[in-house]
DNA sequence: AGCACGCCGACT
DNA sequence: GTCGGCGTGCTC
């Protein structure tokens, strides 16, 4: 009987598609394993098995898949479930899910590769944008469609290629991109018998090339060749080394028959032994709070631990996961993408070795890929240290999962879909395998707070810094009063750079802050105010004097900087706003003598970039430091006695109902980096809103004020945590028409909602890539069944789709917004 | 998503 | 009159 499957593919399509198997495959295909299937007219996916069955589809003709992928699945029956809850609870379908999750390298599609048919000879002269791109194929006679439309620089390449294909110049074909290759060693063996009496023979013949008898020799020593048992492998690298001899020696001896080279394959995930210390002892708070988080978890399934800046919740988490390993259990220990340092990862490995693995976006994909396979086995590593995604990780056997910095909202994917939080998904992946989850924070995020509040989650404070360390002085100053004086020098005010001063005299180090949000900075034009902006969507651009252009955020497109206004003519163009650029453009006129580094987004692309930022800083070899948020996240600097937050204005004026927390979240965090083992650190704090209550709480560092303020308000005004928002996104090319349908889908919204519904809105950022967006925001009480309420936006979402006039419009879901 | 088909305006 | 623009629909 002819065997079907049901596969998920990597693309946003709502369900799953029905494939037939040749007879070939038919008795090895498993749930979990990948395919390469066609879709449409000539792509090819990799997709994932969802089911196996025998009913023949009717209502279509089937296509069979053109090749099994996988022995054995590369998903666990726990993960379809995980997926699946999470395509449910976000509003998006399995297959963004799927994008999400794998490994780039596990996920080969297929691609267009435009052939020159050498045959070809042209009866007429060709259009010129035919010309062009045969010209291209005349260099490199075959090359991909993205590259031939990247040299080109012709738009609809597509339509040029079909024409050229109806001429037979050319041909194409579909091929799968293999982007994983495993990492291979090439390692040297004696071409041919290897006994005593040949390498007698050998001697001989090379007693006149002592570097080739040398190198001989070395390898003898080396594999043991002329011992018992079968000798040892010897990789080419260290032969060379051990040798110490020129690679061409090797190349001879190669060409004379005498070694040959063969490549073995090796895992590219670290497998030395480290040297494993011993557990720090937990001071008697940290222990308190242990006893606590071990005996709430007795009852509860998570627990919040709330402990103040530096006072080691990372010992207690070690111990923690020590515990769970004991018991024989997994653990996945997330960290938001910044805070992912060598610091933690140090401290970890020191005590875990070769049992933790690190899964890391800046890792190469290889690695990652290298990482699942080993999760799959039965020997997966017992602590996974990672960020977001990492949920995705096979797991045979968790027991115990840690979100460090649970408040950070980088943990909340924004774009594209699945929009999920990584915090929540954590809670239902442990809640999935009868595992603990750990959520901890200095400031935790008031949904959290609120959690633990009302008794669903464990709550433990852990108040004592660690080696008494004393929290830091922070001292507002009033720059709307020192601008009005005009006694601010650039964006500093006289206190922070006496107290800079200060500190640089006495060889300590200094933060400065300033949060890129509504920061960014932008060209202007001094003579009728001209910004440029995004041809494509509706923001002005970013300036960056590094490259000398402007770039847009939201869809990357750059511009040359223009020598004259296009509106005015006029020739001068400044500079508005204080990005961390101009900011270490000041400092260094300001401090000439210090050495300066910036660590924000475009100065940490690269893991090594970014991580030699932080060593240097360590090492003391910078002096000042000046950042974006990233400077506040999880690392410890002892010589730090000054951080100066530049502007507290920009966090607490940005729109959006949650900036009060995330201002104090941000504010608290960073002044926790002042302070050292015997000298008390200081935090200077620039704000035009003195009287502000945020500002007195951080000063005050009273969390609890704030969230007591904060919660009132969100009662009051309907937001989290009493109640949940969906953000109902919509777009379409014709902006009057999106308008109008807007209008249509909040009326019908508010027919099952009611005044639960705000909007249409247009959000902040109104159009991207010539699409216009409108934004509905939808309320849900926090008890309310969400599984009703999802089903009614989906139906909503039916119904518009339905009607003829609506069926251009584009609909996606924000749930969980941050 | 990505690709083909089909309908409208600006050019030879 | 055709070429090439993009809106619409379908993919097992």
């Amino acid at each position: 009987m002819k065997k079907y499957v049901d596969v998920i593919l990597p693309l946003p399509l709502p369900k799953s598609f029905t494939y037939s198997l040749p007879d070939e495959c038919a008795e090895d295909v498993k749930i979990g394993c990948r395919v390469v299937v066609p879709f449409g007219r000539k792509k090819f996916y990799t997709a994932i098995v969802l089911n196996v069955h025998y009913c023949a589809p009717t209502e279509y003709e089937v296509k069979d898949i053109s090749a099994l992928l996988d022995a054995s699945p590369i998903l666990l029956p726990a993960q379809f479930k995980f997926w699946e809850w999470i395509a449910d609870y976000y509003l998006c379908t399995q297959g963004d899910v799927y994008k999400a999750a794998l490994p780039s390298g596990l996920k080969l599609e297929s691609e267009t590769i435009v052939e020159y048919n050498p045959d070809f000879e042209a009866d007429a002269p060709l259009p010129e944008r035919e010309q062009r791109i045969l010209d291209l194929l005349a260099i490199d006679s075959q090359q991909c469609v993205t590259k031939l439309e990247k040299d080109s620089g012709i738009k609809n390449i597509l339509a040029v290629i079909k024409s050229l294909l109806d001429k037979e110049a050319i041909f194409v074909k579909e091929e799968l991109r293999r982007t994983y290759k495993p990492k291979t060693e090439a390692r040297v063996r004696l071409a041919g018998v290897a006994d005593e009496k040949r390498l007698h023979i050998l001697f001989d013949i090379l007693s006149r090339a002592p570097k080739q008898l040398a190198l001989l020799m070395k390898y003898v020593e080396c594999s043991g060749v002329l011992g018992a048992g079968t000798p040892k492998e010897v990789s080419k690298k260290e032969l060379l080394q051990r040798a110490n001899v020129a690679p061409s020696v090797l190349n001879g001896l190669v060409d004379k028959k005498i070694f040959e080279i063969y490549y073995h394959e090796i895992g590219r995930l670290d497998k030395q032994e480290k040297e494993i210390v011993e557990l720090n002892p937990l001071n008697e708070f940290q222990q308190r709070a242990f006893d606590e988080v071990v005996q709430s978890f007795q009852e509860k399934n998570v627990c919040l631990l709330h402990g103040v800046t530096s006072s080691g919740k990372t010992e207690i988490y070690i111990h923690l996961i020590e515990e769970a390993i004991r018991q024989g259990k997994q653990v996945l220990y997330l960290l938001p993408e910044i805070a992912l340092t060598t610091q933690i990862t140090e401290r970890l490995q020191r005590v875990f070795g070769a049992r933790l693995g690190i899964y890391h976006s800046k890792f190469p994909d290889a690695e990652r890929v290298e990482i699942w396979r080993k999760q799959l086995g039965e020997n997966g590593y017992d602590i996974i240290l990672g960020v977001r995604s990492s949920i995705f990780l096979p797991f045979r056997n968790l027991g115990l999962v840690i979100v460090d910095e649970e408040h950070e909202n980088t943990y909340k994917q924004q774009d594209p879909a699945p929009r999920y939080h990584a915090r929540s998904a954590a809670i239902v992946l442990a809640a999935m395998y009868g595992a603990k989850t750990l959520l901890g924070t200095a400031t935790p995020s008031i949904e959290s707070w609120q959690n633990a509040r009302e008794g669903k989650y464990g709550f433990v404070q852990l108040k004592e810094r660690y080696k008494e360390i004393q929290l830091p002085e922070i001292i507002p100053v009033d720059i709307k009063e020192l601008h009005r004086k005009k006694r601010m020098v650039g964006q500093f005010s006289p206190l922070l750079i006496q107290y800079m001063k200060e500190a640089l005299e006495q060889k300590e180090q200094v933060i400065l802050f300033q949060n890129r949000r509504g920061f960014a900075p932008m060209v202007e034009c001094r003579t009728c105010g001209w910004v440029p902006k995004c041809k494509n969507c509706d923001v002005s651009l970013t300036y960056h004097k590094g490259i000398n252009q402007l770039t847009c955020h939201y869809c990357g497109y750059t511009y040359q900087l223009p020598k004259s206004c296009p509106a005015c003519e006029g020739t001068e163009l400044v500079n508005r706003g204080f990005g961390t650029e101009k900011i270490e453009d000041d400092i260094k006129i300001l401090f000439p003598e210090a050495a300066v580094a910036r660590m924000d987004l475009d100065t940490t692309r690269t893991r090594s970039a970014y991580e030699k930022i932080i060593a240097d800083f360590e090492q003391g070899k910078t002096d000042i430091l000046i950042g974006t948020q990233m400077v506040s996240k999880g690392l410890d600097f002892d010589h730090v006695s000054i951080v100066g937050i530049l502007n507290a204005d920009t966090m607490l004026n940005y729109p959006d109902f949650r900036s009060y927390e995330r201002a104090f979240q941000l504010m608290a965090q960073v002044a926790g980096r002042a302070g050292r083992k015997n000298k008390r650190g200081r935090v200077v704090l620039q704000t035009k809103s003195i009287d502000h209550p945020i500002i007195h709480q951080v000063i005050a560092n009273d969390y609890e004020d704030m969230v007591g303020g904060q919660l009132a308000e969100r009662q009051m005004f309907h937001y989290p945590p009493y109640y949940r928002l969906v953000y109902v996104y919509l777009k379409n090319h014709n902006e009057a028409l999106l308008d109008q349908m807007a209008a249509v889908m909040a009326d019908k919204l508010r027919s099952v909602f009611g005044n639960r519904v705000l909007g249409p809105d247009k959000p902040p950022v109104a159009r991207i890539q010539t699409l216009f967006i409108k934004k509905i925001v939808v309320k849900i009480e926090q008890n309310a069944p969400m599984g009703r309420a999802r089903e009614l936006l989906l139906r909503i979402q039916r119904e518009m789709l339905a009607d003829e006039r609506y069926k251009s419009l584009i609909v996606y879901y924000d749930v969980d917004p941050m």
